[in-house]
DNA sequence: CTGTTTTTGGAGTATCAACTCCAGAATCGG
DNA sequence: CCGATTCTGGAGTTGATACTCCAAAAACAG
């Protein structure tokens, strides 16, 4: 006997309640103590879950990752032209403005956290924007099979292009409280992309 | 009188070592007992030039941005052709290179960090992501006056979707300790100004 | 039911971090 | 030089924070 299903309960509340203090406050400033009176769990409750903060950090990861990246194959997986692409920027542009443009990327703020403070955090952190990434890739490749994008494009260096163009761009709409610098920098992408379209 | 020589050599000190632990570290994580032992200061002188951790984010942030703009000022100043703008991207592969990847860019990592926690900061950063994008906006421009870009390309828009490019593509250096991402997100971006150019 | 394991409540502790205070040393303007 | 101001050293205070402990309640397997 593992969990039970009230145990999974908890712990999945634990996880749910942190993820949402940490992506707003930032990781170091979100106490033990916020995260309990958001879950409403006791002290004892969390440790039995979670041997420290560290671990518990871990599992934020893995829970956003997983959020963000059920959201990008329901974007990405039925890519397959530029009408679909359009889409996929729609559907990024709604969350952010459903935010206000508060938080930014739950992954990129938890990287940009993290990556100096904590190397196991920076490699799954790493892991979840490769799969990100290929998502994007296998898009563009199924593009380019299709005959809408030329065979020469390099669909990697796109990818890559792109999701930086995603992170940055969703950086600069928090920063400014608009969602114009994300929709101005994949708008640039996608025009690229059509320079690459086969005519 | 303000400050003296010494006084201010000692307010020097202070920022840079700040500056430096916040940087790599983040700002919540970096305790004042931290930025004392680093600039070999004691408390009271601290307090003396600051009068809380708050105001020495602030005097952080616009070191930053100093040193930053400086170094993309040297890069985009005289930016108006395809050979400048290759130099550019030179320089700050070479700056990330030199760091190992580590840190990512002061800006970026200091917006992540404070834009939900301190309004103040964000704005005072949403300003030096202004005149950073400007920067590069007149380049543009530049180029397209000397006719190396068609009179018919945004520049505005061009400049944040490469301000984004840069910002994204060091966020995923940064997580992948490697420039790679960098380096093609940023070229990507002159490719498609390539396909804005004059033929 | 019943013994075993999991889950929970809540009080308690040790450490750390931000900030204060004040007296003495250095610096400055004239 | 000298009076006024700025600067510095270091001990101390207050509150927050991560984590511990243990006994009781709930859930489960057979």
């Amino acid at each position: 006997m593992a969990l039970t299903r009230k145990g999974q309960a908890t712990r999945d509340r634990i996880v749910a309640a942190a993820s949402r203090l940490m992506l707003d406050q930032g990781v170091a400033r979100t106490t033990i103590e916020d995260i309990q009176a958001a879950a409403a769990v006791s002290p004892s409750q969390l440790y039995h879950y979670f041997p420290g903060k560290n671990a518990l950090v871990l599992a934020v990861i893995e829970y956003q990752s997983g959020q963000v990246l059920d959201v990008q194959r329901e974007g990405l997986d039925r890519l397959d032209d530029f009408d679909a692409l359009g889409n996929w920027r729609d559907l990024m542009v709604g969350i952010l403005t459903a935010t206000q443009c508060a938080g930014g990327c739950p992954l990129g703020s938890l990287a940009s956290d993290l990556s100096e403070a904590d190397p196991v955090a920076r490699v799954q952190l790493a892991n979840a924007f490769q799969m990100w990434e290929s998502l994007i890739e296998d898009g563009l490749t199924r593009m380019q099979s299709r005959g809408e994008l030329s065979p020469s494009a390099d669909t990697a260096q796109l990818a890559v292009a792109m999701l930086a163009a995603v992170q940055g761009g969703l950086l600069l709409s928090q920063v400014r409280r608009t969602p114009d610098p994300l929709i101005k920098a994949v708008d640039t992408m996608i025009d690229h992309l059509r320079t690459l379209a086969v005519s």
